[in-house]
RNA sequence: GGUAGCGUGUCCGAGCGGCCUAAGGAGCACGCCUCGAAAGCGUGUGAGCGUGCAAGCGUUCCGUGGGUUCAAAUCCCACCGCUACCGCCA
């Protein structure tokens, strides 16, 4: 949720958002006045609650004998007090539903427009130049043993799938790299739950536009995460954190899960896009003002990860009308899939500034002692989907694939070889 | 899954219908005392919303949500959580 202070001190900012996102510029005009019917009946709740209370100790006092007169009177007060109350209740439901319709501000410096307005912001590494015909990670995957698409739909369904042999070794081994490299940064390495309640998933704005992408178990009212993000951001959920000594950052693992309604077709093939993986994903609570830094660090460390996986990559600045509700700013690394012959999304990185937080409730003491909200941030560091890219650019006219330097230790091999 | 007990401020803990604007203690902060410290003494010590330039004022919050009442931390109902015991279980 955005800042309404903000909003009614610069309803224009808010507008220029609305309008780079190609979202309805109408809403701050809707969320304007709610915020002002609120207003006007919080404060006539109150009055009538300060003198229901006054009257309220008259009659403790009062003798017996005049009680009754005075209980007619209170009666009144009480019903007056009830439908303040009640309008008051209606009030703050209206402005919440305004002010849930509004997604965070933008950047200044995002790009307007839609998903194909992102701006390119660097390439890294050249897309290598094959002298033979190179397998797509799934044919790679399935002369190794690595990956076993048809018993995963024969067990769980389309696009599911199994890792096995040197595929979970390689996916183990991609992790726990990512987890080194984490702790070397100074994050807590955590393991979270993967079902969350919703008022969880709610307030990390999961139940948003992206409802139908969500797994839910209607028996226990509880939600598949999509990412550790979730669970991640809810750790601190209600409280006033200490970030004196700098932001709190985590690095999540975790399975994730996802429907992905809506893109029957897309990608069907291998492990590109499936309904459960896992990442390891960095999370970080901020004061606002360091969270653009932040933000730079979590890409910075990004590209770590995929410069030791050797890997050509891109990094790309995601316009406004693609970031989704809480992010104010997105970039994306996107890794060259040689078969594809184009950069596919590995990591992607959210700057989420105080909209997150301010849902969630989740803050800290400024200089003065005062609670502010905080910023929040998160960012991709291993997934899954890497070993598409891992897979397809280090492969070899035989059918073997050289096993990037920084894994060989954890894998114990440089090279995987074809099964006879 | 069942039964019982319990959920109060940073923490401990009292309170069992109106004087709760939540006792008392601990902790913390500041001041006094001291060469310095401890002890002692004094003062202060939450969050949200509204209003105001501000000091302040008003209101809400005693696990959560409903209800009873002129009035609820206090009574009633449901739910959640914790603890103990019983049952079941990888």
């Amino acid at each position: 949720m955005i800042d309404l202070r903000e909003l009614r001190e610069h309803p224009d900012v808010v507008r220029a958002s609305q309008r780079a996102r190609g979202a309805d510029e109408s809403l701050v005009d809707s969320l304007l006045s709610a915020d002002a019917d609120r207003r006007a009946a919080v404060s006539r709740a109150d009055e009538l609650r300060a003198e229901q209370k006054a009257f309220g100790r008259t009659v403790g006092k009062a003798p017996k004998e005049e009680r009754p007169a005075l209980l007619e009177r209170g009666k009144e007060l009480a019903a007056e007090v009830k439908a303040a109350a009640a309008a008051e209740t209606a009030a703050n439901e209206a402005l919440t539903a305004a002010h849930k319709a509004i997604p965070n501000l933008i950047i200044d410096g995002v790009p307007a427009g839609g998903e194909d307005d992102f701006v390119t912001l660097k390439t890294v590494g050249e897309p290598r130049q094959f002298d033979f015909q190179p397998l797509d990670h799934l044919e790679l995957g399935e002369k190794l043993g690595a990956i076993d698409m048809e018993r995963g739909a024969k067990v769980s369904g389309a696009r599911f799938y199994f890792l096995r042999g040197v595929g979970a070794r390689l996916q183990l081994a991609l992790l726990n790299l990512a987890i080194g490299k984490a702790l070397a940064h100074g994050f807590t390495p955590m393991v979270p739950p993967v079902l969350v309640k919703p008022e969880t998933m709610e307030g990390t704005g999961f139940l948003g536009e992206h409802a139908a992408e969500v797994y839910h178990l209607g028996d226990d009212d509880l939600y598949l995460v999509g990412t550790s993000e979730v669970p991640l951001a809810g750790y601190h959920a209600g409280e006033i954190i200490d970030l004196n000594d700098g932001p709190i950052r985590y690095a999540g693992w975790s399975s994730c899960f996802r429907r992905e309604a809506g893109s029957y077709g897309k990608d069907t093939r291998g492990i590109i896009r499936v309904h459960q993986f896992d990442k390891v994903e960095m999370f970080v609570y901020a004061r606002p003002e360091d969270a653009a830094a932040q933000h730079e660090q979590l890409l910075a460390f990004e590209e770590d990860m995929l410069q030791a996986m050797e890997i050509p990559y891109r990094v790309i600045d995601v316009a406004a009308g693609d970031l989704g509700t809480s992010a104010a700013r997105k970039f994306d690394c996107e890794a060259w899939v040689p078969t594809q012959n184009a950069y596919r999304e590995l990591t992607s990185t959210s700057n989420c500034t105080t909209f997150q937080a301010r849902r969630l409730g989740i803050r800290y003491r400024d200089e003065n002692g005062k609670p502010q909200v905080a910023a929040t941030l998160n960012g991709t560091l291993a997934t899954t989907r890497w070993l598409v890219a891992i897979l397809e650019n280090h492969q070899q006219e035989d059918g073997s694939v050289v096993v990037p330097q920084a894994l060989q230790p954890l894998l114990g091999t440089d090279v995987l070889l074809p099964k006879q």
